[in-house]
DNA sequence: CCCACGGATTTTAACGTTAATAAAATCCAC
DNA sequence: GTGGATTTTATTAACGTTAAAATCCGTGGG
């Protein structure tokens, strides 16, 4: 389409390259580069030739050449987490494909790490990953106090940033998490906002940031007004622990009416425990759990929870990283978001509902 | 720690390549190269010490030199799909889990695909993936008669395994599957044998080869023991229209005592009924989902259900893509696994339990 | 008219690997 | 001990891209 077409070479077949396209639009393989990577060294006339002709070809960079020359991969690692059987919390679904759809509109694709339990074996992989080929950036989850990965990375000079705060306070690394404590806090509000007066909570074993944090979020909006915060349990985060405590609260000698939990599973056991006493939750008893788990919604009646702005924490996540590669120097970002409270028939009096 | 010590070359620093190892061990970068991936060619002494050296430095092949090379880049790709709202099956954390953890011990890599809704997007994302670069393999799942995507892959040459059947009786391609047909049959006599004599059946709409299939072995379990057969509605695969089958199914004159559905997104639509009916699963009428989802284990009583084996089909896959690549020109491999019946207390008389 | 300047483009070389080919070393038979 | 076959190792070139350096070319000043 060129003025000069006599410039233009032949027709490319199979894989088309750098080359293909310089040979069609009539120029060197360098000049299709910068067209493509650096526009402004380029006139704006030929850039408009060569733009042409990788339309018309459908040239896309390959990327392999690109990790050798450039080391950098366009690649962001993540490691996969087994998915355990006693758990509600399957946010890692959407998770992933919140995180992937980012991640893919900007550019990057995702690769999966795959490593047995433990830090040791997670660290292993990713310097493994690190060897074989210039990953740009890893996504952390589950991030606690002193982790062993955060340090890795850091002693590794990679980007990274991580789906859960960074709890030692350290302001140098990029996170994005979800506010438990309002969360907690939203709950408690709300059932006392149905009339609850003995509002327990079921939360985590000491030792978890985010199950303190939850427990505040409880311990708060009781105090706020005025109710009594006696009534809590701090356990494994499974549903038998849910329901052996929800069991303990019942049989108080002043029992809960609604308990706050720290957990969809939590809560999933507290209804367990509601259903082998013939209590009806809503009505007799309220829960909440947290997560907003897909259990949550399809249980009966369905489970008042908090929702995890998960799609906004993957979009964050990858343009977070995205600041990072592009070394706007500024400080690494911190993004505090707040749960939404969904209510649903476990939190609610009445006939029974969704 | 070779006899010739003078050969070594210096400590070297970074990223370790070839050639560190070849200076290093006192050989070309052909030979560690040989040493590595073709083991015959290389005299036993002198590839005993470059596998030393390989140790002793701790090299690792670069990726992306590979796939630049060899046009293969060690990567099997695989697209994330979104989280229905309403559904409960979510396997795919597991699966992906399960697929990422065989393709780590095969030497692979898992890299996720992003597309919107629609197998013309997603067959163009994989195009795109592929220009960019070499990946070894596809995984697909969902697959149905006729499958676009399926066509593509085939048109493009490229190793592909499905998780799914190809229900046009094409063998060329191979697949993974687990037998829905035994899963519901199994289900069928589980409830028979508990008593049931009015088994109904909440199954998906024409036009779902997986559907149709799980139908069949609700039918099969019931002809075998002469039931009757009549009560059965084919539905959209959501909780919502799981509840009003129910309903209806229980309105009848002679209404189910049992039912047997194609999911367990169904299975909780007919818990919810039985919730608003005040009628107790199990004890008042059975229930079985398929699937095994986490919720299944959550739900209170717990919904008896089949499980899938998902592990074993990410292996199974794997290994087949395994064989593909390393051209065992045998015909594709098809496997079909048998799910295997999770009995909990939505299919139990009695008391409430588990 | 020559030269310096600066923008546009091309040339060169390199990223790390491996297939193909060439060279060297080893072996064996006569 | 010589020649030919065989085994082992080394050299060359290429995969597709891009940073850096070199070249080209039109402009304007002296």
């Amino acid at each position: 389409m060129g003025p000069q077409d006599s410039s233009r070479g032949p027709v490319p077949h199979g894989h088309v390259t750098l080359v293909q396209v310089a040979r069609w639009a009539g120029v060197s393989a360098q000049t299709v580069s910068n067209a493509v990577n650096n526009p402004e060294r380029v006139a704006p006339a030929t850039r408009q030739r060569i733009l042409a002709a990788v339309e018309e070809l459908g040239y896309e960079p390959n990327l392999s050449a690109r990790a050798l020359r450039n080391r950098s991969s366009s690649l962001i690692a993540f490691k996969t987490r087994p998915a355990r059987p006693d758990k509600a919390s399957l946010l890692m679904d959407e998770f992933l494909y919140a995180l992937n759809a980012s991640a893919a509109q900007a550019g990057y694709h995702l690769i999966l790490v795959h490593a047995e339990d433990g830090s040791a074996n997670e660290i292993k992989a990713y310097r493994d990953l690190l060897k074989k080929t210039p990953v740009d950036a890893f996504v952390l989850t589950e991030t606690h106090r002193n982790d062993d990965r955060v340090a890795a990375m850091r002693s590794w000079g990679v980007p990274f940033a991580t789906f859960g705060r960074s709890w030692d306070g350290d302001d140098s690394t990029a996170w994005v998490d979800v506010d438990g404590r309002a969360g907690t806090r939203a709950a408690a509000e709300h059932v006392a906002a149905q009339g609850h007066r003995r509002i327990g909570h079921i939360g985590w074993l000491a030792g978890s940031e985010i199950g303190a944090e939850r427990r505040e979020g409880w311990l708060e909006g009781c105090r706020e007004r005025g109710l009594e915060t006696d009534l809590q349990a701090l356990v494994p985060d499974t549903l038998e622990a849910g329901r052996q405590a929800a069991h303990r609260m019942l049989d108080s000698s002043r029992p809960a009416t609604a308990l706050v939990c720290a957990s969809d599973t939590l809560a999933l056991g507290v209804l367990r425990a509601l259903h082998e006493r013939g209590l009806r939750p809503g009505t007799d008893v309220a829960v909440t759990g947290f997560d907003d788990s897909p259990t949550a919604a399809l249980v009966s009646p369905g489970l008042t929870t908090l929702h995890q702005p998960i799609d906004v924490v993957g979009r964050q996540l990858i343009q977070t990283i995205d600041n990072l590669l592009a070394g706007d120097a500024r400080e690494p970002q911190h993004v505090l978001l707040e749960p939404e409270l969904i209510v649903r028939g476990s939190s609610l009096p009445g006939p029974p509902r969704q």
